[in-house]
This record gives structure tokens, C-alpha cells and sequence, in this order.
DNA sequence: AGTCGCCTGGTA
DNA sequence: TACCAGGCGACT
């Protein structure tokens, strides 16, 4: 699924188009995704509200609405949120619909239905939320921060850079990504990580993510933006992929290991 | 800390 | 036919 490039790509691509909408009518075609209240309540404290901002926090999207609430959408593997007018026919897989005020729709589609929906009251967050680590774009997010949270845990780097408790809106892929780029091979342990190394990963946990928003996003396959455009970042991966491909620093082939149930791409040369 | 379940579709 | 996939929470 989209990761924090893709969602931010989404909120911008989206932000035009929900800003000061009211929100008319909401249609749930798979009410297994809508989570913390039943589809009844969710829908009545949803409609009639209007969109005042649209943020981003990790991986969710937050539409925050009128009244302190807040309708949080993740996407999970394979969501996709697009504004579109009602006339237009519903692609299939579409699941989630709000309907505006201005005879448009957004609509959330989801292939393999593992999206999720749900409100909460601004004051109150849910406990994901509540958990959820920093923010990497964030200033906030400095390599005394990074340092702090990875001392004393026997973690593995990769498993840590998934985790969201940790930091927040990391996926598969940037976490590939970030460790080639910081020569950091993804079995080590957190805390085995010297200075240097520690340096180099906070830079390009920054630098990895940064190039993602800029390229729109990554599209291996379900992937697309609010206006339904695929991102570009998937021709710029080092290694992520790229399985057997020349690693673009060394020439080696680039190795991919099943590590933690994932797919685990890195070079065996260039990360120690 | 590791595995399973949630789902569907594409590819080997 | 089996395996794999941008995630994550609930289980042992």
C-alpha cells in the first residue's frame, strides 16, 4: 500500500477538492471497513459535516471535519481515493463513497478490501494514533530523536523502520530504500548501529521519503494519486524490486531474503 | 518475538 | 497450483 509519500501525494492531490465540501450522503458497500463504531453510527455522525482541513498523520489520512471530528481513512495494500463527479460511473471495488455538495464523490477502492474507515473525536485519539511514532519529514524528527528510540531494544533495523510506534509512516519499500542508501544491511540490530551509521540512516530515512513525495509515489501496481495518475518513483528504486538487477552502487546483483514475512531487498556488498 | 488472518489477483 | 504482494492487529 501506499506509504507516507503516497498518502501525503494523495492529500495534496485531494486537498483542492475536499477543502469546505459538505459532506451530503455516505454509502458503505463493505461494512467490515468501517472500524470503532457500527456503519449506523459512523454514517449519521458523518453526514452533514463539512471538510475543514486535510492531514496526514503516518499512513492515515485525516479529514478533519466540522464539530472536532475527525474521519480517518488508511489504504492500507491496496486503497485508492479519487474525487470524481457522481455522474461518472463507480468503478468496481469501490467501497466507501462520500458524497459532496458540489455533485462530486470521493471514492475509496480497494481490491483486496483490507482498508479501513473511522471517526473519533479530535481530543480523543484512538490508540494507533495515540501510539504512533514521529513524523520523519518532521523537524521534530532529529538524529538525537532517532538515536532515543532505537537505544536498548534488541530490534532488528528493518523491523524497526516498519514499525509505526517507532516512526511513523515507513512501509516495505522506503524501508528497503533507506537502508541501501545508509549502507546498513536490514538484520542488524538498533543497537549495534554505530554513530555514523545512526547519522547516515536519519538522513536517508528523510532523503528516501522526500524523493517519494516528489515523485508522486511509488506504483508497483494499485497505486494512484486523488486524480487516479500513478506515481514515478517505482523507476528511481534501488533495490526494492529489483531482485537479481545490478545494485546501482556496486554492480552486484541485488538480493532479496524473506526477513519478518517480508521481502527483503538489499545489496550483499554495499550494506554491512 | 513470531505467526495467522484478513482478501483478491497477478505471476512463476 | 502455489506463491507473492505498499499493512496491521490479534493471536500464541
Amino acid at each position: 500500500m501506499p506509504e507516507l509519500p503516497e498518502v501525503e501525494t494523495v492529500r495534496l492531490s485531494l486537498v483542492e477538492k475536499l477543502t469546505g465540501r459538505k459532506i451530503t450522503a455516505v454509502t458503505v458497500h463493505y461494512p467490515r471497513m468501517v472500524e470503532l463504531h457500527s456503519v449506523e453510527e459512523f454514517k449519521r455522525s458523518v453526514t452533514g459535516k463539512t471538510i475543514q482541513r486535510l492531514e496526514r498523520r503516518g499512513k492515515y489520512l485525516l479529514l478533519r471535519l466540522s464539530e472536532d471530528l475527525v474521519l480517518a481513512l488508511h489504504l492500507r495494500m491496496t486503497g485508492q481515493l479519487t474525487v470524481q463527479p457522481m455522474k461518472q460511473p463507480v468503478a468496481d471495488a469501490t467501497y466507501f463513497i462520500l458524497r459532496l455538495d458540489n455533485d462530486t464523490e470521493l471514492r475509496f477502492r480497494d481490491q483486496r478490501k483490507f482498508g479501513k474507515v473511522f471517526t473519533f473525536s479530535a481530543n480523543t485519539l484512538p490508540t494507533a494514533l495515540a501510539k504512533m511514532g514521529p513524523e520523519p519529514l518532521a523537524d521534530e524528527f532529529t538524529l538525537d530523536m532517532l538515536r532515543k528510540r532505537f537505544t536498548g531494544r534488541k530490534l532488528a533495523v528493518k523491523k524497526a523502520l516498519l514499525n509505526q510506534e517507532i516512526i511513523a509512516g515507513i512501509g516495505n519499500i522506503y524501508a528497503d530504500e533507506a537502508l541501501f542508501v545508509a549502507g546498513i544491511h536490514p538484520v542488524r540490530l538498533v543497537d549495534s548501529l554505530t554513530e555514523p551509521e545512526l547519522e547516515q540512516l536519519h538522513q536517508a530515512i528523510r532523503q528516501v521519503l522526500q524523493e517519494g513525495i516528489a515523485n508522486r509515489g511509488t506504483t508497483k501496481r494499485d497505486y494512484l494519486d486523488g486524480e487516479g495518475n500513478p506515481g514515478t518513483y517505482q523507476n528511481m528504486l534501488r533495490v526494492y524490486g529489483r531482485k537479481g538487477l545490478p545494485c546501482p552502487q556496486c554492480g552486484a546483483p541485488v538480493a532479496k531474503m524473506n526477513f519478518g514475512g517480508r521481502g527483503t531487498h538489499f545489496c550483499p556488498l554495499c550494506q554491512k
